[in-house]
RNA sequence: GCCCGGAUGGCGGAACUGGUAUACGCGCACGACUUAAAAUCGUGUCUCGCAAGGGAUGUGGGUUCGAUUCCCACUCCGGGCACCA
């Protein structure tokens, strides 16, 4: 591990790329905004889990850079300033202070691993230069009524003495504690993101985010559509409207079950139904009332079950066949028909009546129309007796009704056929003569109770069946067509929403469970909320000129016992002059949550230093303005654990500065990926307390940042957590070094180190494939590989899958310290692609070779697809799918001359002599599947 | 309870759209070089079998000429939400 010095070589270009300032914008012609989720100081520092995704993002700016892109690519500091908080109250020490000694100390340890961070661009917020602009962006909040004050529960944690917001206060419990909280009601300041939900749920539709993160937000925005109607003077919130007839009760939020004595009319039907209070019932959802349906909701059916309240069916299901031969024909009408669906089982044994059709790929119980006047017990036993000749038929029960929407193959009809479910127990096997057009039809088998499911195969015919044996289908949840709903019986659940909205007078509203934002913290070391009271004036804002408004310097910002900020006591800091009337005043003395300054950090990225403005315009307008899709930044990487409010949040506020003409984007980031967890070696999180910390120092000192860089890379995927394990971390290392020996023995003019000892160098001639094939072809094949990783490297970086990009760099430098010489320029190319990932070493070889500028000024390869087409391919040989030989084809060889070379292969002949070929098939490129 | 992921050698993991399962790396074993060690290079390394062959991608089933990949059921692990009408 000593044949350079590593550490000297890293040295030198991290102070070689301070000083020439290389990563400086280049190409104005293009544009290109990447971010990083910046790694936020804590007790503990820095550890390789936070390295991960500064390494991902830094290889992506350094690819771009290479490809001509002018690159934001800035670092930021402690927007989300909790963990410094918890630290200085564990500790003692002065937030500002540990704030002070650990930002030095990561931007060291970032700067070591060769980040290519714009440090000018930097932007710490919780300097008062920075939360300036943050507490402007709340008066513009205040101004435009986003703002407000209301009464509301905190959760007040007894240990920490600290007010908690909602997401640090999951179940009761404290979230850096874990004490149980206590609720307390307190005035605080609110922010209307109500008001934005909707867009907030809509324009996720634009933004390229993973499917789950999506699915998290709406998920957490809540989105319903339902219906508010009057049950007399009880409002109640539905999205299913159109069950209101079998509404049996209405239930109000309570805290134990006891009817209230009272009753209200039902507005579909007229009739009185009881009000009771109900424990399920939440008072801050809807209007705090619903109505009790206890046929099509499973918690109101366990409710009238417990309570003996009646049971209405009112939805009955439907299904429409949506594929395949049975998907009704769109020219033809719908015939309507009543029918039964009849289950029948074995008179001795558990196995039931089914029918294979033999005109089409049906399978179903015994089915059949009920004629005019016949029961469906009649036709039931009609049908029985017709298609099967079993007549000693034990009637059980009628199972349900459903519908279904189906093309009847063998009558060339759409139908919609009205199934009576009827299940028989056979008390014999008497068995009257079948005609014989009717055994032309299908053929009857008795299926096994458990493999009834299988053999239908299909779902909708399977109705009756799922219904009588699946006790979850017992509360139907789902839309159907309504019964016993006066006129609106027949039509579909959705016709019928809106429909009996407007009968009984109620209108369709929207609801989401996104509550408005509670944005007030009894903290010290937050953003002061710049608001002063006036007894005279009431609440007024702070003004412009004099912002920001400064945390006071205290000894103590230890939360108080009352629940008051810290700031509260300070009464010379607290104590002001009314702006506007001049009168006695005092300050507002909450603070701002950490979510406040990182919801628009990115914003002060593209114009950091600016005193007027939050950002200017024409900075905003030059990094956001839409490059695709909604513009924004371009592409933004960070934890999961931000993926609901961090995002939303920061979304919302976005779109409030949207509406203010502020900025020129509707949504602040374009793409947004995340990566998984580093684990520490056991697979548990890395934490302090669990002293599994792995410290990045430590690997560089040992490896090299290189080193660590490749490998956190090439651990495994990164969208996915893994767990560290340093034992294998020397395989990043022995490809580093592979990679300056090849260099050194590149050329003999190249100016590195021999790192090769003499013996070593004995050791290395030139493995077979140098000495057997003639070195043209040889170069031949190291130009192939080198454009198909160069192909590779280009496509998996642009997908984050940084591991096979390793893997494959890996494989093409095996290949390349076999051959004898390899071209100084495909070496060249070689050295470029590896950069992001290596930068330091490569930056030594690439001057090393003779070049005088800056690796990454140079430009990203581009891969020759011509050279990468192969000539020949291989194509396997299958006998019933068992690979039994390989045969090299030409690349243009046809498939009949394939076949035929195939069959004629000896490996072959061995498996298919005295045999029938009873199918070849053929997959281009790929291989020949023979069956015999 | 609901929603979303995941499960592949001793280990981290690879496998394009259903087409050679285990790339690449670690570890291990053997060999070369060396007085020796380290480093480096080479060979081998899922499993049963002497071999021909057979069996393996959490478990059980299905579709298919062919399934790690698609479908159904289940087990375990991780994450999110949780009386949301």
């Amino acid at each position: 591990m000593k044949e350079y010095n590593h550490l000297k070589i890293e040295k030198k270009w991290q102070k070689y790329w301070e000083e020439k300032k290389t990563f400086k914008a280049k190409n104005d012609g293009k544009k290109f905004y990447s971010l990083i989720e910046f790694p936020y100081p804590s007790g503990s520092g820095l550890h390789v889990g936070h390295i991960r995704s500064n390494t991902a993002m830094d290889i992506i700016s350094r690819k771009r850079r290479m490809e001509g892109y002018n690159v934001l690519y800035p670092i930021g500091w402690d927007a989300f300033g909790l963990p410094t908080e918890n630290y200085a109250i564990k500790t003692g020490i002065e937030p500002a202070k540990v704030t002070k000694q650990n930002t030095d100390t990561f931007r060291k340890q970032l700067k070591t691993l060769g980040f290519s961070f714009d440090w000018s661009r930097e932007v710490n917020t919780t300097d008062p230069a920075y939360y300036k602009w943050t507490q402007w962006i709340f008066l513009k909040f205040l101004e435009k009524g986003l703002a407000y004050k209301a009464k509301s529960y905190i959760n007040w944690c007894p240990s920490c003495k600290i007010g908690l917001a909602n997401e640090e206060a999951v179940g009761g419990i404290c979230e850096r504690c874990g004490t149980e909280t206590i609720k307390k009601e307190k005035e605080q300041w609110m922010l209307g993101i109500t008001k934005y939900a909707d867009r907030l749920d809509k324009d996720l539709d634009f933004v390229d985010y993973p499917e789950r993160v999506k699915t998290q937000q709406r998920n957490w925005i809540g989105k319903s559509e339902g219906a508010l109607i009057k049950f007399d003077n009880i409002e109640v919130f539905t999205t299913r409207p159109d069950t209101i007839f079998g509404a049996t009760f209405i239930a109000v939020a309570g805290k134990e079950n006891r009817f209230t004595g009272r009753y209200v009319t039902n507005p579909a039907t007229k009739e009185n139904v009881p009000v009771w209070e109900v424990d399920y019932v939440m008072e801050d959802y809807g209007t705090g009332a619903l109505m009790g349906v206890p046929a099509h909701d499973e918690r109101d059916f366990e409710f009238s079950k417990k309570y003996k309240l009646p049971v209405k069916t009112v939805v009955e299901r439907l299904s429409i066949n949506a594929t395949g031969q049975s998907k009704p024909k769109d020219d033809l009408p719908f015939i309507e028909r009543n029918c039964v669906d009849v289950i029948v089982k074995h008179w001795s044994l558990n196995k039931y009546l089914c029918l294979q059709w033999k005109k089409v790929d049906w399978r179903t119980f015994v089915t059949g129309g009920i004629e005019k006047g016949q029961t469906p017990e009649e036709a039931a036993r009609m049908e029985v007796r017709e298609e099967t000749g079993y007549t000693d038929l034990k009637f059980i029960k009628e199972i349900g009704v459903y519908h279904s929407k189906f093309y009847h193959g063998p009558k060339k009809v759409n139908k919609f056929a009205h199934f009576h479910g009827m299940y028989f127990e056979l008390q014999s096997d008497i068995q009257e003569e079948v005609i014989a057009e009717e055994k032309e039809k299908h053929e009857l088998h008795w299926v096994d109770y458990d493999k009834v499911i299988s053999f239908i195969k299909d779902d909708e015919n399977a109705m009756g069946w799922n219904l009588l044996t699946n006790e979850s289908f017992s509360v139907f949840t789902g839309e159907g067509i309504l019964v016993n709903s006066g006129k609106f019986s027949s039509l579909t659940s959705q016709e019928a929403k809106k429909q009996i909205t407007e009968f009984v007078g109620g209108k369709m509203v929207t609801k989401y469970k996104l509550r408005d934002w509670i944005f007030s913290r009894q903290r010290y070391w937050g953003e002061p909320i710049p608001v002063i009271f006036c007894a005279k004036c009431g609440i007024v804002p702070v003004s412009e000129k004099d912002l920001p408004v400064e945390l006071p310097k205290v000894k103590n910002y230890q939360p108080t016992d009352n629940g008051e900020s810290p700031l509260a006591n300070i009464s010379k800091w607290v104590n002001v002059k009314c702006p506007k009337c001049k009168g006695p005043a005092e300050r507002e003395t909450d603070t701002m949550p950490n979510w406040a300054g990182s919801s628009w950090y990115y914003l002060r990225y593209t114009d950091p230093k600016n005193k007027k403005e939050f950002a200017s315009k024409k900075n905003l307008k030059y990094w956001l303005m839409p490059k695709q899709g909604f513009g924004g930044v371009d592409w933004y990487n960070g934890g999961m654990e931000h993926t609901t409010l961090h995002l939303l949040y920061s979304r919302f506020w976005h779109k409030f500065l949207y509406d203010l003409k502020l900025v020129p984007t509707p949504e602040p980031y374009r793409k947004r990926t995340s990566h998984g967890m580093i684990l520490a070696e056991g697979g548990d999180k890395m934490s302090k307390s669990k002293g599994n910390v792995i410290n990045p120092d430590d690997i560089v000192k040992t490896y090299g940042a290189d080193t660590l860089r490749l490998y956190e890379m090439f651990i495994g995927p990164f969208e996915q957590s893994v767990a560290w394990n340093t034992e294998s971390i020397i395989g990043s290392r022995r490809f580093i070094e592979k990679v300056w020996r090849i260099g050194a023995n590149i050329s003999a003019e190249s100016s590195l180190p021999g790192s090769l000892s003499p013996r070593a160098r004995g050791a290395l001639p030139l493995g077979p494939s140098a000495c057997e094939t003639p070195c043209q072809e040889n170069s031949a094949f190291i130009k192939k590989l080198l454009h198909k990783t160069i192909k590779k490297v280009s496509e998996d970086i642009e997908n984050m899958r940084f591991n096979t990009a390793v893997s494959s760099m890996m494989i093409l430098t095996g290949e390349m310290e076999k051959m004898e010489s390899i071209d100084i320029k495909d070496y060249k190319k070689f050295l470029k692609i590896l950069a992001p990932f290596a930068p330091h070493i490569t930056e030594e070889i690439w001057q090393s070779l003779g070049e005088k500028k800056s690796i990454i000024l140079s430009s990203w390869p581009k891969w020759d697809e011509s050279l990468i087409k192969d000539t020949e391919i291989k194509i396997m040989i299958q006998v019933n799918g068992k690979v039994r030989a390989e045969i090299m084809v030409g690349i243009d060889a046809g498939e009949a001359e394939i076949k035929d070379k195939a069959l004629k292969d000896e490996g072959v002949l061995k498996h298919i002599s005295g045999k029938d070929v009873k199918k070849v098939i053929y997959v281009k490129n790929r291989l020949i599947n023979i069956v015999v």
